[in-house]
DNA sequence: CAGCCTAATGCTAAGAAATTGCGTCTGGCC
DNA sequence: GGCCAGACGCAATTTCTTAGCATTAGGCTG
C-alpha cells in the first residue's frame, strides 16, 4: 500500500508519484496540512483523485509517504572531529528536527497510515545509517565505538519517546547528558 | 477538544459521553476498527452524528480518548518481592500488551487526533505511576531504588521505540537486559 | 521497428460521510 | 418554581469515497 516501488521507473506512473508528492508538499505549505484533502491534492497535482486512492489506498497512507521522505537526511553528519563531538552535533540537530511541530507531525503521518510500519521502520533506519556513519569514522580514528543498538536504546529512543508523548520534558541540556550516557555504557551492548 | 472533563457529571452529557464510548469498543470488536465510521458509531450509541463531531472533533479525536482509556492499567503492579522481580514483571506485562496488534494501534490512536499530545502525556503518565508505586514499595523494603525518570528513559522508551519504529527488534531476552540495565545504573539520573 | 498486452489512468455516477444552521430540551442555578 | 447556558436532535448541503467502464501509456516480443 505504502512506499510502493516504481514498477515502471521512468513511465507515467513515476511522473503520477512525482506529481503527487510535490502537490502534497506545496498544498501542506499553502492551506495547511489540516486543510488536505485527496481531491485537493488531486487536481493539484493533475490527476484524477480515484488515480491517488488507487495507488495510495487513503489519504493517511499518501501522507505517511511523503512525510517519510521528508524526514529522510539530506546530509551524512558533520564532522566534528571526535566521536563525542560527532554524537552531540548529531543529537541536537536530531532533537531539534524532531521535535519542531513540522517534525512531529512528520513522525505522527509516519507512524500513521502504515499498518506494516514499513514507513516507521525506514524513518528509524535514517538515524541508524547517520549514526553507523559516524561510528565508522571515528573507528578510523582509533577511537572506542559504541554499538548502533546501544545508541538507539539510549539516545535515539529517550528522544523519540519524549517527543511523542512527553513534549515538555524536552530540554537542552538533556541531550548532552544521553551522549554522555552512551558512552559511559559502550562497551554494553543491549543487542537485539 | 479531547479528553474533555464532563461539565455535568450525573447529567445527560455524561450518559451520551459513556454510551459513545462504549459504542466504539462495541464497533471495534464486531466490524473492526478500519470500518468504524462517526455515523455508525452515533447510530449504534443512539445519538446524532453530529453530536459525536461537536464534542470530539472528528473521529480521530474519539478514538484517541477511547485508545488512551483503554490503555490506562487495571490494576496496581504485581508484588514479586523485589525491586528487580517487580520490574522484570512489570516490563515483560507492559512489553506484551503494547507490542500486541491491538496495543500498537492503541498507542497509534492516542498519538493522532490530539494536536496537544494531552492524551499521550496520561499514557506516559500511567507508566510512570506504576513505576512509581514500584519504587515505593521497594524503598519499603530498604532497596536503593532508581529514579522514575531514568526508568523512563532506560527501560520504557526503548522498548517505545521499538514497538512503534522496529516491529521486528523485539526479543523476550531484550526486556530483562532493559531492566538489568536499569538497576544497574540507579545512581545515575539523567533527570530531565 | 511494429504490434500486442498488461497495467495504470481518466471519466462518470452513485453511495456514504462530514459539516453547518437552527430549533428544542436537559439540567444546574438562582 | 422559573431562568439560563450548554448540549442535543434534526435536516440540508457539501464533500469525500468507491466502483465500473473506457482509454491510453509503455514495456515486451517477434
Amino acid at each position: 500500500m505504502s512506499a510502493q516501488a516504481t514498477p515502471r521507473p521512468g513511465g507515467r506512473s513515476a511522473r503520477v508519484q512525482q506529481s503527487v508528492h510535490q502537490a502534497v508538499r506545496d498544498l501542506e505549505a499553502e492551506v495547511g496540512r489540516d486543510a488536505l484533502t485527496v481531491p485537493l491534492i488531486a487536481t493539484r497535482a493533475g490527476v484524477t483523485p480515484s488515480t491517488v486512492y488507487r495507488r495510495w489506498g487513503d489519504l493517511r497512507a499518501l501522507l505517511s509517504d511523503v512525510a517519510v521522505e521528508r524526514l529522510r537526511p539530506d546530509a551524512p553528519p558533520a564532522d566534528c572531529g571526535s566521536l563525542r563531538a560527532d554524537l552531540e552535533a548529531w543529537t541536537v540537530q536530531f532533537a531539534e528536527e524532531m521535535s519542531s511541530t513540522a517534525g512531529r507531525t512528520y513522525i505522527r503521518d509516519t507512524l500513521l497510515g502504515d499498518p506494516e510500519q514499513g514507513n516507521a521502520a525506514r524513518c528509524s533506519d535514517y538515524a541508524a545509517e547517520q549514526l553507523k556513519a559516524i561510528g565508522v569514522r571515528a573507528a578510523g580514528r582509533g577511537e572506542a565505538v559504541p554499538d548502533v543498538e546501544t545508541l538507539l536504546d539510549v539516545v535515539v529512543a529517550p528522544l523519540m519517546y519524549r517527543i511523542l508523548f512527553r513534549p515538555s520534558a524536552l530540554s537542552e541540556a538533556y541531550t548532552a547528558r544521553l551522549v554522555a550516557a552512551a558512552l559511559g555504557r559502550s562497551e554494553l551492548s543491549p543487542g537485539a
